[in-house]
DNA sequence: TCGTGTCAAGATCTT
DNA sequence: AAGATCTTGACACGA
C-alpha cells in the first residue's frame, strides 16, 4: 500500500505560517466606520492568503501533497459585518494563485467546516447558518478554481435524542444542497454520537465518500471491528483515493483530546488491519504540532519493519 | 513582553 | 430555564 500524509491549516516549522489570523467581533465593532471595519478584514485576508501560499510552497518543498485549508482564511466571512462583501472578487488573483499552485504540485486539498455547521439540526436558523457557512467554503474553493475534488468534510451533527430521525433529516437536507456544495460534501464519524458504522450506512444511502477518523472510532463505537468496516468504507470512495483522519490521545486528559504527535505504533496497527484490502489511501494527521507531526511520524516509521520511505511524506507498507 | 480570559458558531451536560 | 462545558488558535487586555 502507498500512503501519503498531510496536516491541517498551518505550518509551525516556518515563519509567517499561519493563514488563521482574525479579529474578534467585539473589537471589530469598536471601529466606528463600517468601511474601516471592512478594511480591517481586508488587511487580515491579504495576510492570510500570503501566508497560505507560503505554506503550500513549504509543503511542495517537503513532498506534502495532502492539506486541509483553515476555515478562517477569510476572517468573519459569514458574520453580518461582512455581508455583501465580495471577497472572492477582490482577492480573485490571490485565491486563483493558491489554487494554481496546489494543482501544479498535485496537492489534494480539503476543508472542514467546524462543528457548528450542522445539516441535521431541527432548528431552521441553524440550518440557514450552516448553509451560509458551506456556501462560504464552496465560494472560496470555486475562486481557487477547484471542482468537486476539493472536499468539504462535516460530521452528521447532533443526536437530538434520536439518531435515526436526525440522520433522516441529514439525508433530506443533503438533497436540497446546491451542486457546488453537494458534490464536495463528505462525512466523518465523530467521537461522541455517530459511529463509523452509522456514518458508513449514511454514506452508502446517499452515495457520498466517508472519511474514517481512526481516533474517533476508538472513542465512539459499539464494538465493531475496524478491519471489517474498512473495505466498505474504502468502497464509498469508488475510484478515488480514500482518506483517513489520524490522531493520538493526549495523555492525562480526556480521551478525545489530541496529542502533539501521532503514535507510530497506533498508525502501524491501523495499517495492519488495512493491509488485507491492500488499497492506497491518504492520511490527514490531526496533531497539535501540525507539520512537525508529519516529519516526526515519518522519522518514526522509517525505523519500523516493513515500512519503505518513498519521499518526505509518503510511505509504502 | 508575558500570562490569561475571551471568542463567532450549537449541542449537551449540569445545576 | 439558565449556565457551564466542549474545542481551537489567536486575539485583546492588563500586569
Amino acid at each position: 500500500m502507498r500512503i501519503r500524509f498531510g496536516y491541517v491549516a498551518m505550518a509551525l516549522n516556518i515563519m509567517e505560517g499561519s493563514p488563521n489570523k482574525t479579529v474578534t467581533v467585539t473589537n471589530l465593532l469598536k471601529i466606528a466606520a463600517p468601511a474601516d471595519r471592512l478594511n480591517r478584514l481586508r488587511r487580515l485576508t491579504r495576510e492570510n492568503l500570503a501566508n497560505q501560499l507560503r505554506v503550500l510552497k513549504y509543503n511542495a518543498a517537503h513532498d506534502i501533497h495532502v492539506f486541509r485549508f483553515t476555515s478562517k482564511l477569510i476572517p468573519l466571512a459569514t458574520h453580518a459585518e461582512a455581508t455583501g462583501w465580495d471577497y472572492a472578487g477582490e482577492f480573485a488573483a490571490e485565491l486563483m494563485e493558491i489554487g494554481d499552485f496546489a494543482r501544479r504540485h498535485n496537492m489534494r486539498v480539503s476543508a472542514h467546516p467546524d462543528h457548528f455547521t450542522l445539516l441535521n439540526s431541527p432548528d431552521e436558523k441553524v440550518i440557514a447558518a450552516s448553509l451560509e457557512d458551506l456556501a462560504y467554503h464552496a465560494r472560496v474553493f470555486d475562486a481557487m478554481g477547484f471542482g468537486n475534488e476539493a472536499k468539504l468534510v462535516i460530521h452528521v451533527g447532533g443526536a437530538y435524542k434520536g439518531k435515526d430521525k436526525a440522520m433522516d433529516r441529514f439525508k433530506e437536507n443533503y438533497q436540497l444542497l446546491p451542486e457546488n456544495i453537494k458534490g464536495r460534501l463528505i462525512i466523518e464519524n465523530d467521537d461522541k454520537s455517530y459511529t463509523a458504522r452509522d456514518v458508513l450506512e449514511l454514506c452508502q444511502a446517499i452515495t457520498v465518500p466517508m472519511v474514517l477518523d481512526v481516533h474517533h472510532h476508538y472513542c465512539c463505537n459499539e464494538g465493531e471491528n475496524l478491519a471489517d468496516l474498512w473495505p466498505d468504507i474504502a468502497a464509498t470512495w469508488q475510484d478515488s483515493l480514500p482518506k483517513v483522519h489520524m490522531s493520538s490521545t493526549k495523555e492525562g486528559t480526556n480521551v478525545r483530546a489530541h496529542a502533539d504527535y501521532i503514535s507510530s505504533d497506533e498508525f502501524i496497527a491501523f495499517m495492519d488491519l488495512a493491509k488485507n484490502l491492500d488499497r492506497d489511501f491518504d492520511v490527514m494527521l490531526e496533531a497539535k504540532q501540525k507539520d512537525l507531526a508529519v516529519h516526526k511520524l515519518m522519522a518514526d516509521l522509517e525505523k519500523a519493519a516493513g515500512v519503505e520511505v518513498v519521499d518526505e511524506a509518503t510511505i509504502a507498507y
